[in-house]
DNA sequence: AGTAAATTTGCAACAATGATGCAATATTTT
DNA sequence: AAAATATTGCATCATTGTTGCAAATTTACT
């Protein structure tokens, strides 16, 4: 279980670079979800905003960092706990969104329950999100 | 219970117009989740991409279409079945995106099961999604 | 039905987000 | 240390979504 950026790179067989040690130790630091234009807002000073997708890109398909589904259009990241295998997140948790300091927040701990669903359809991966008051808000 | 557009427009003391009509009706005929972009190619040519957008706004504030969350970047909208008070939808069932017809189906029968959250969170909402193959694709 | 008031629409312009091709640069391999 | 490989930055473009404002439409009121 590494848990420094340039140990995890290696882990997944990326070149080390700047730019992806930097934007993974923002995510290591921070524990929360973050969008693109938060990366953009902390590194975005030494790196092109296209390298930050790519290297987002890269990371969501080595596993190292997963989605998170939202109704806004934004699109948010988050770290991978559980070790996801390339390709295959394996990532089954809820996420927190807290309606008032606006942070996701993963609850590793908390599985996402089964359900049964109508005749025919075959469920693959399921997804939840839970909205409200987060413990520091409270 | 109005099943057309003029009535529901007139349930929810909305303008009856040329594009809300339109949009409704598409909605209605079409059952699953609509996109932005889906409504611009069914109804792009009679109305402005800027009406779209605030007519889809519109609806949702009136509770006449709900949001479904997405891990891409792409705003989803479907009908709410049950009668939403404007401002306050109280829809909660589970979301089924087929990975191979790529519609998304409200599984209306099947509620959100409710979730033991880590001491200090306070849930308000939940949301659900659940990916695989739906009946029409096995 | 006809007119005034209120609402909605379309247009123009703009901002943000995301993707791609390609040459320059950095990293890894030998 | 040089060659091979991979990544970056730049320029450019497409898509998506927002806002202000004048013109057009819808609703409300006699």
């Amino acid at each position: 279980m590494p848990k420094n950026a340039v140990d995890i790179l290696k882990q997944n067989r990326l070149s080390i670079t700047g730019s992806r040690q930097k934007i993974l130790e923002f995510f290591l630091s921070n524990g929360g979800a973050l969008s693109h234009a938060d990366i953009e807002k902390n590194v975005g000073e030494a790196f092109d905003r296209v390298t930050i997708y790519r290297t987002l890109q890269t990371f969501v398909e080595k596993g190292i960092i997963h989605l998170i589904p939202t109704t806004d259009n934004s699109i948010k990241y988050a770290l991978c706990k559980n070790d996801c295998a390339p390709g295959h997140h394996h990532d089954n948790h809820v996420h927190f969104i807290c309606d008032e300091c606006e942070k996701i927040i993963c609850l590793d701990q908390v599985t996402i329950p089964v359900v049964r669903l109508p005749k025919g359809f075959t469920p693959q991966h399921s997804e939840m999100v839970v909205t409200g008051i987060c413990g520091e808000c409270r």
